[in-house]
This record gives structure tokens, C-alpha cells and sequence, in this order.
DNA sequence: GAGGATACCTAG
DNA sequence: TTAGCTAGGTATCCTC
């Protein structure tokens, strides 16, 4: 039989340890797999001898004891090392027995891999990876909720690009806010359950709960009270026997909402089985810090939320606004005072709410669906061997690690335990920092013909190249063919040994080529999935460095994540070197490059690097007529001259084409690109760093921004540009709570820590505390909009919530919104062109006609 | 009024 | 016991 595996754990048979894969089959069955057999182990540092001790002292968890030599896990070395492989009967015994054993040999290894992780690395298996299982026999484990329960010794991996047809359910709750406070299970009551399901549950697509007994008749199930509501709730859970189960902000707040109101109802002598895992585990969840983990063994617990706020810049991520940016969608609301009102009616009122709690489910599985939200994460689970769960709750360091230790494994390395908080605090305080990237300063004001270069996959190409690892770096004696890289960092070449790191890359970039090869002729069901992949491959490749400067990470090395900046840096300041001292101009003749200059014409085109960051160049192109097909063909001399001067597999590539660009300052510019469509050459322009990609600035200061970075860019109309901005400081001088232009005021930005870890008084903090006060709680990575009052007091206290305003019809602070969100920005474009702040306040002319300025700009 | 600290968000 | 990395700009408040 072969399955798709979505969820892994381990329970008892006789005493011993049974790995349980839980998937679904090709023909929509769901899986169980029992795998006996596999032990629990992990390494010590140790000479043989020692094994008698430790087996003595330890003989009830110690089931056998060999001596291995292994790699210890960071360094070049010549030779491996005596330690010991100790195997246990038990998992459990592995943190029962580790401190002890650590005390006695000193060091050990691999102690805090997950039982179910160590048997799919060791058996070449991992999440959402295909499976194929010799079945011994069937189980009957009543407890088990898959259709299909099997028993085996031997699971092998099986290639197969596609994915089983997962199943689908999205649920929403609503609580009974009482007085118009926010629901806490120990006195809200859940009143609505929405469920909706891909593929339709028998016949449905959305089933509506309602925790009462009404008259009312319609499109819902009547379940009596809250108990019989959640009771239903869990039947349709076993009935329908969900993959996927989805939620909008369901693992911080509905699950656990859910789980506690189980637990009141049944104090009280309720009797709700709220079986939902397919262990046959009942639903809960854990906290760890502020943070709620949920997890339904066999299943994948999805929540929308934070996924979207991973993919997608948005202002505000509240269900109405999400919806409405991602899905063109509208939310159905009820105002919280008046949910009391619509749930005590029986007719339409109620009828109401019902389609409303519907539209919240039916939302949360959209979201999932049309924008394909769990595709990536699929494709990032079976490169990188990590179950589906982990990866969407976690994050990078566990798909390296994952990756890492397979390899490791194969060279007899052996992988450290993850450190505690006290060693990543010292990592921390050793005084040394990491120092990141190159930024070229950029040549501020507006140029024309700029080619934009750039390296693939800069990092993991220097990595490769140099053949920088853990495996390579110099700790003992120097061996004789070594690189060095300038933050002082000294690796073994790969003439000598290849290291690992630098292999897994080169796998996962060949991979990824492959992946991309494979996509143009595949049909359009198969381009999803390799599209994933390719994603995926690429999100791997680029993790491996960060993940070695990362201090809480069990391969973290100072010496390997500053070697790959250090020759970074080195890179990109030799490329603009190389650019303008020695390829310093292109030579067009007849359409073509030409190599040398015979000195009978062409077009001689002069090079200089404009700007810069980390892996990119803009290269100024020192001529007043490009055309973007001579752009393109000096933009691949450049790289292909580059590429050649470099160690294999870097490579430096044409990017795009800007006809006009303006640069700020480091990290804020506005390009006018040019590219070739299907249709012809088409313009747009791409904004970097500046206002209008910025959450926390007005629309209107964004929309203003846009169309001065357009009428200049696009048009050279500086005048219009100011006349613009004229327009919109008198129409601010008359926008008050009511105005169509309201909106455009608000402020948002982000909740990020608690609020008495502030030093300094921040406006939407004061917004939080003022919401609070009126009974509206924010939650740690809210995005809090807020607009800025009229008044006195500091600009902070002036904060303001904009429902609130429009409510109370407050007057707003319009100077503000003039000289701190029109001026400054606009000022920092236009200042170039001889703009001041006095024209735009509408004092003065620009003494500087627009064309003059233009011809200053362009001569050369 | 300059300059530092804090906070936020973005580039890569 | 959550969590890849650094560089850099801008606004506001605070200290001197």
C-alpha cells in the first residue's frame, strides 16, 4: 500500500515503542501505519570502556550499548572519535537518563530528536513524503480514527511528484459577548458553530450549528444547547475525518476557546467526547510563553491568520479587511452590543447571524484555497523532510536541521543538542558580532539608463564556491590547501574533503533546475506542484546561512555565517570595481557587443556603478539614447565578463532595465522599468523602501507619493508634481471625522511587544490602552490603526482609534497630516529639483525652470 | 539644538 | 522551551 504522510507519533505495544504514520492513501483512504521495531538512541562521548558503566548504572532504560567512532559536529578533522551508540527501550528514557549520562562522559549527542523524527531520518522517510508499506496484517485499535489501520516492519520511501486529494474542514465559533465585552470561556457561552468542507460533506458545503432549540427553520442545524452543538461539532469531525482542519485565528483563539468551554461544560457534568485527533486524543492545546500550540495528531491544524501575514502586506489582518484585500470579498458583521438581540430572536435577526457565522468559515476555507496558501509549505515539508505541522509552526531551523542530519548522518557525524537559553545567551555576549551585508552608497537624484545586476542566490553560491561548512572550517592544526576568507575565517578546500553543507546546496540548487526544466512541459495540475518545489528549493537554499548565525541553533558558527558576508562583501565591492576600472565601457556595433575597440565606430557606452545592496549593482549606462534591446545586450556582457572572473556556481545576471530612476538614500528608490511583453516594451514603476511600500504612513501620503513618483518618473512634470501636492494640502485643510477623505488618514502599525515592555510612549499604544479602557482588547501582532487628534498634548496622547473619532466626530490634527505626512516625503522626491517647502505650502515659485534642471541632470 | 535611544518597517 | 540573519532610514522622545 502506498500514503501520503501527514503526521507521525509513537505509542506502546507490549511495552515497547510503535511508530505511527498517519496519511492518506491514492484512493481517499485514511491511514494508519503501526511500525514496530525501531529504538531509541543516542551518542555519548566516550571510549569503549565506558559502556560497561553507563550500562550498569542505567541497565533498566539501557537496552544495548556499541562502540562507534564518529565526527564530532563542527570542524575539520582528520580522524573520528570513540563514542558510544547507546539504545534504549524506551523513548521516554532518553530525557529520563540524558543529564546523567552528559554528567558522567561529558558530552552527548542527539538526545532531543523527536522518536518519530529519528525513525523517518533513519528510514529515509519524512512529511508529506509518499510511503510504500508491506502490510502485516490489520490492526484493530477501536481508538485509532483512520479507515485504514495497518501493521508493518518495513516502510520505504516512493517518489511521486503528485499530492493525495486532502480533505478540507474550515470551522468558526461565535460567542455570546456579554455586555458587550469580549467572550472569556468561564461566562460566554459558544452559541454558533460554522463548519465548511472541500470536498462537500454529504452533499454540503457548509453546515451552520446553532447551540439553541428555535423555531426558526432554514439552511442550519438546530442542536439544542451548547453541549449538543459541540457534540455535533465532534461527530462531524469523526464523519467527515479532515486532513486540513482550518480556522481564521483558530489556534490562538477558537480551538483553545473551544477546548475550555469543554472543560466548564463538563465540570458541570456535561458529557461532550471531544475526540478530535486520530490517535483518538480529544482536542487541546498548549501554551508555551504567549504563544498557543495547537496540534490534532493526524491531522494538520491550519490557521489562516498568521500564514497570512507571512505571505502578504497588508495594513490591517482583521477578517473584514483581509477578505476584502485577498478575495475581493465583503465580511457579513453584527455590531458585538447587538449579538444578545440577534441571538435571543427567532426569525431574521437570527437568521442573519447564522449567515454570518457561515460567511467567517466559508472565508477561512477560500482563504486556503484560492490563494493556495499551504502549497509552499507542502513542498517545504517533502524537500526538507519536516512533518507538515512543524513547519507551519515553526520555522527554518527546523528544515536545516531536518536536512543537516540526514547528511550528517551518512558521514558519521554526529549532530550537537539544541542549546538552552543560558549557551545562546553566551553565544550572544562573546562580544563578536555578525556583520551582514554591503549597501554601496547610492548617487541620490534622478538618472536615466540604469541596468540592474544581480547574483543568484548570492549565499548559498559563496558557500558552494569556497566550500564553506561546519565540516570544513579550521580548528586544529592548518592543513595545507585552505580558504580564507576576510572576516578571518579558514576552511579546508574541497580538494581536500567536500564539505556537507556546500553538498546539500548543490543538491537542492540542482534540484531546483530540474524542477524548473521539468515545469515547461508539465500540465497545469503538475506546474503547481513543481512550482511549489522550486519555491521551496529556493526558500532551503537561501535558510542555511541565516540558520548558522542563528545562536539558538545546534550548528551555530560565528566564524561560517561572518565568512559568508565577509567574502559578500568582498564580492559585490570587486564587482563595481571590475565594472568600472576594467570592463569600464561596452562597446554596440551593428546590433552585437564588440570585444575590442578597432577604432572604427560604434556606440561606445561608458559604465557606472550607481548603487548597490548586498547581491545587486546599478550599473548607470553613461549615454542619453538606450534603447532597452542595446540595455539588455550590455547588461549581459557585463554579467557574462563578471560570471567568468568568479568561482563556479556564482554568477552574476541582467536583472531589468530602469529608463529613469530616483535614489533617496541607501535603501529607498523608485525605478521607471522597462520590460518586454507579449504586447511590447511596457513601463512601470517599482518603488524600494520609500512611502507608498510603508504600512506605517497615511494613504493618502501614499497615493500622493505614487503620483509625484509617477508625473516625475514617468513624465518629468515637476510643476504638475507640485501643483499636486498643493491640491492635496488644501483639501486636507477641510477634512474633518466626516469627510469622504477620512480614511485616508489612517495611521497603522504594530502591536509588537507587551505593553509595559515600552521604554518609550508610543501613539498606538496609547490607542490600545484607550480601546482597553472601553473594553476592546488588542493582542500582541495586531496592527493598530489610529489617526491623529487635534490638541494640546503630545503627539503621542493624540492617538486616536478611527471608529471612535468618526463616533464622536472628533476634530482632527490637520497640520499634522500637512507638515509630518505630505511634506516631508514629497520634500525628500522634489528637494532634488529645486522644490521647496515654502512652494508647496503655496509661498513661491521654483526658480529653477523644470527643463533646465532636466539638462543639468543629463549632461554628462 | 544636537545627538542618542527607542520603535517601526523595509531591503536584501 | 517560539522565532534564520544584518543594514539602514525616519520619526519621536529624551538628555544634555
Amino acid at each position: 500500500m502506498i500514503f501520503q504522510i501527514l503526521d507521525a507519533d509513537y505509542t506502546y505495544s507490549d511495552k515497547k515503542p510503535v511508530v505511527r504514520l498517519y496519511g492518506r492513501d491514492g484512493s481517499g483512504n485514511s491511514v494508519c501505519c503501526m511500525v514496530h521495531g525501531f529504538e531509541p538512541y543516542f551518542y555519548a562521548k566516550a571510549p569503549p570502556e565506558m559502556a560497561g558503566i553507563l550500562q550498569e548504572k542505567f541497565k533498566e532504560h539501557i537496552k544495548k550499548i556499541e562502540p562507534v567512532l564518529r565526527f564530532e559536529p563542527i570542524g575539520y578533522f582528520k580522524n573520528k572519535i570513540s563514542m558510544l551508540k547507546i539504545t534504549l527501550f524506551d523513548p521516554k528514557g532518553v530525557p529520563a537518563i540524558r543529564d546523567e549520562v552528559r554528567k558522567i562522559v561529558g558530552e552527548i549527542y542527539e538526545t532531543d530528536i523527536l522518536f518519530r523524527n529519528r525513525y523517518m531520518v533513519d528510514n529515509g522517510l519524512g512529511g508529506m513524503g509518499w510511503a510504500n508499506v508491506e502490510s502485516e496484517g490489520t490492526l484493530n485499535d477501536n481508538e485509532v480514527l483512520s479507515a485504514v489501520k495497518i501493521i508493518s516492519k518495513n516502510v520505504v520511501p516512493v517518489d511521486i511528484l503528485k499530492n493525495a486529494s486532502l480533505r478540507h474542514l474550515a470551522f468558526d465559533i461565535e460567542c455570546l459577548p456579554l455586555n458587550g465585552a469580549m467572550p472569556v470561556p468561564e461566562t460566554s457561552p459558544i452559541i454558533l458553530m460554522s463548519l465548511a468542507f472541500a470536498p462537500e460533506f454529504n452533499g454540503k458545503k457548509t453546515i451552520v450549528l446553532v447551540g439553541k432549540n428555535t423555531t426558526l427553520e432554514g439552511d442550519f442545524e438546530s442542536c439544542g444547547s451548547e453541549e449538543g452543538m459541540l457534540r455535533r461539532f465532534f461527530e462531524i469531525i469523526k464523519d467527515f475525518d479532515p486532513d486540513i482542519l482550518v480556522g481564521y485565528n483558530s489556534n490562538s483563539f477558537d480551538i483553545p476557546y473551544v477546548v475550555d468551554r469543554v472543560n466548564i461544560l463538563n465540570k458541570k457534568g456535561a458529557r461532550i467526547d471531544s475526540i478530535a485527533g486520530r490517535d483518538g486524543r480529544t482536542l487541546y492545546y498548549r501554551k508555551i510563553g504567549n504563544v498557543t500550540r495547537v496540534s490534532v495528531m493526524g491531522r494538520i491544524a491550519v490557521d489562516v491568520l498568521p500564514l497570512l501575514r507571512k505571505e502578504f502586506s497588508l495594513k490591517q489582518y482583521t477578517l473584514r479587511n483581509s477578505a476584502k484585500e485577498l478575495l475581493g470579498t465583503e465580511k457579513l458583521d453584527i455590531p458585538i452590543l447587538e449579538m444578545e438581540d440577534y441571538w435571543k430572536d427567532n426569525g431574521e435577526k437570527l437568521s442573519k447571524f447564522i449567515e454570518y457565522a457561515r460567511r467567517d468559515s466559508e472565508l477561512a476555507l477560500l482563504f486556503l484555497l484560492k490563494l493556495r496558501l499551504i502549497d509552499k509549505y507542502i513542498a517545504l515539508a517533502r524537500v526538507s523532510g519536516t512533518l507538515l505541522q512543524d513547519i507551519l509552526d515553526g520555522g527554518q531551523t527546523q528544515m536545516v536541521e531536518n536536512l543537516i542530519l540526514r547528511e550528517y548522518m551518512k558521514h558519521d557525524r554526529v549532530l550537537p543538542v539544541r542549546p538552552t537559553g543560558e549557551v545562546s545567551g553566551e553565544r550572544y555576549d562573546e562580544g563578536e558580532e555578525l556583520a551582514g551585508a554591503e549597501v554601496l552608497p547610492p548617487k541620490k537624484g534622478l538618472l536615466e539608463n540604469i541596468v540592474i545586476l544581480d547574483y543568484k542566490s548570492l549565499y548559498p553560491t559563496i558557500m558552494m564556491a569556497h566550500n564553506l561548512c561546519y565540516t570544513t572550517e579550521v580548528v586544529g592544526e592548518m592543513p595545507e590547501d585552505v580558504i580564507k576568507a576576510p572576516n578571518g575565517g579558514i576552511f579546508v578546500s574541497r580538494n581536500i574533503v567536500k564539505g556537507i553543507v556546500p553538498s546539500i546546496l548543490e543538491d537542492l540548487l540542482d534540484r531546483r533546475q530540474q524542477t524548473r526544466a521539468k515545469m515547461k512541459t508539465a500540465d497545469e495540475d503538475e506546474k503547481g506542484v513543481l512550482d511549489a518545489t522550486q519555491l521551496a528549493l529556493k526558500i532551503l537554499l537561501n535558510s542555511f546561512y541565516g540558520y548558522s548565525g542563528y545562536t539558538r541553533a545546534r550548528l551555530y558558527s560565528l566564524t561560517l555565517a561572518g565568512a559568508v558576508t565577509s567574502l559578500g562583501r568582498e564580492n559585490i565591492l570587486h564587482t563595481k570595481d571590475l565594472i568600472e576600472n576594467d570592463i569600464k565601457e561596452i562597446i554596440l556595433k551593428g546590433g552585437k557587443v564588440t570585444g575590442k575597440d578597432d577604432g572604427i565606430g560604434g556606440k561606445h557606452i561608458g559604465l557606472s556603478v550607481v548603487y548597490g545592496d548586498t547581491d545587486s549593482v546599478f550599473v548607470h549606462l553613461l549615454d542619453k539614447e538606450i534603447t532597452f534591446d542595446e540595455a539588455q545586450l550590455v547588461g549581459n556582457s557585463i554579467a557574462n565578463t563578471v560570471t567568468e572572473s568568479l568561482v563556479k556556481p556564482m554568477e552574476l545576471v541582467f536583472d531589468s532595465f530602469a529608463k529613469r530612476a530616483i535614489f533617496l538614500a541607501k535603501k529607498r528608490y523608485a525605478l521607471l522599468v522597462q520590460e518586454k511583453t507579449a504586447e511590447g516594451l511596457k513601463e512601470k514603476i517599482k518603488v524600494k523602501g520609500m512611502e507608498t511600500v510603508r504600512r506605517d504612513w497615511c494613504e493618502i501620503t501614499t497615493k500622493t507619493i505614487e503620483k509625484v513618483l509617477e508625473l516625475v518618473l514617468k513624465e518629468a512634470k515637476v510643476d504638475d508634481a507640485v501643483l499636486l501636492v498643493k491640491n492635496t494640502i488644501n483639501a486636507i485643510k477641510t477634512i474633518d471625522a466626516n469627510s469622504a477623505m477620512f480614511e485616508g488618514l489612517i495611521l497603522t502599525r504594530q502591536y509588537t511587544k507587551k505593553v509595559e515592555s515600552y521604554k518609550n510612549k508610543q501613539p498606538h499604544i496609547t490607542v490600545i490602552e484607550k480601546l482597553q479602557k472601553r473594553g476592546i482588547i488588542s493582542n500582541v501582532g495586531d496592527r493598530i490603526p489610529f489617526v491623529i487628534l487635534a490638541g494640546n498634548a503630545m503627539f503621542v496622547e493624540r492617538a486616536e482609534d478611527p471608529e471612535y473619532v468618526k463616533k464622536k466626530n472628533l476634530p482632527i490634527d490637520v497640520d499634522y497630516y500637512i507638515n509630518k505626512q505630505i511634506l516631508p516625503p514629497v520634500e525628500r522626491i522634489l528637494s532634488d529639483f529645486g522644490v521647496t517647502r515654502e512652494m508647496l505650502r503655496g509661498m513661491g515659485e521654483r526658480k529653477v525652470h523644470t527643463e533646465t534642471k532636466q539638462k543639468q541632470l543629463f549632461e554628462f
